[in-house]
DNA sequence: AAAATACTTGCATAGTTCCGCAAACATGCT
DNA sequence: AGCATGTTTGCGGAACTATGCAAGTATTTT
């Protein structure tokens, strides 16, 4: 049931996959976040224009916030003539929260199973 | 089973509650990731000292990283005589990571369930 | 008490981020 | 083509961040 043979080094290595900075970085502004959750509860997509009255950021400035969004992989956006429609990537972003929980979560399982470990 | 009396703004401010800038804002810089993957996968609290040799920083950098974690939540930390054991917080890391993917879907779930709302 | 050890904090600096404005770009309408 | 609409991008400035160094605090050792 466990794998008492992973070394400290390979568990770091396999949580650092889950700890992308960019991903933090793009969710660390709290403007940001507001246009998170205002996508979040949105029954559709919504233009950067329809977005933009959620925060008192001018229009320039949430247009490059979503795409920053978008980049983290946290928004997905479709082009629909002139204009362009983030949503939220509920999978992308809920998934990728839960498997960092989950490496987290497996790191102290096997820190717990073994006894010591040597100094870096 | 639903609950289709929630009103955006409600469930906007549900969300919010779980995106928490000051979070993001901790696990934003690649330093202190570092530094978190290096406690995660070690099998018992570290000194500043020791945390410090993981990453290229100086010891006052990685003391103000560590602390800065600290009061994220991040990372739990105990004065042992004139030294400083700083931990992991998995329980608090993961269980956040996990409330706000769980405050993630059930935004989802809300919108899919209803038709529509009335634009902000 | 003095020295050593572990950590924190003040300060200056270099680099980064956020922002609004204005201009550019892309698309649709007449 | 010309104009309107929606979005992106270049620019400069203000604010913020990370960093090393040096000085300071707290605790242990001798």
């Amino acid at each position: 049931m466990n794998e008492p043979h992973t070394r400290p080094d390979d568990r770091r290595t396999a949580l650092a996959e889950h700890l992308r900075p960019e991903l933090f970085r793009a969710l660390c502004d709290s403007n940001r976040l507001t246009l998170v959750a205002r996508l979040a509860t949105a029954s559709r997509p919504l233009t950067v224009t329809e977005a933009s009255t959620c925060c008192g950021v001018h229009l320039s400035g949430v247009s490059r916030h979503l795409s920053m969004l978008r980049d983290a992989g946290v928004l997905k956006a479709t082009k629909q003539g002139r204009e362009v429609r983030y949503e939220l990537d509920c999978d992308a972003l809920a998934g990728a929260l839960r498997e960092l929980a989950d490496a987290l979560d497996a790191c102290r399982a096997v820190c717990c199973a073994q006894t010591e470990e040597t100094g870096t």
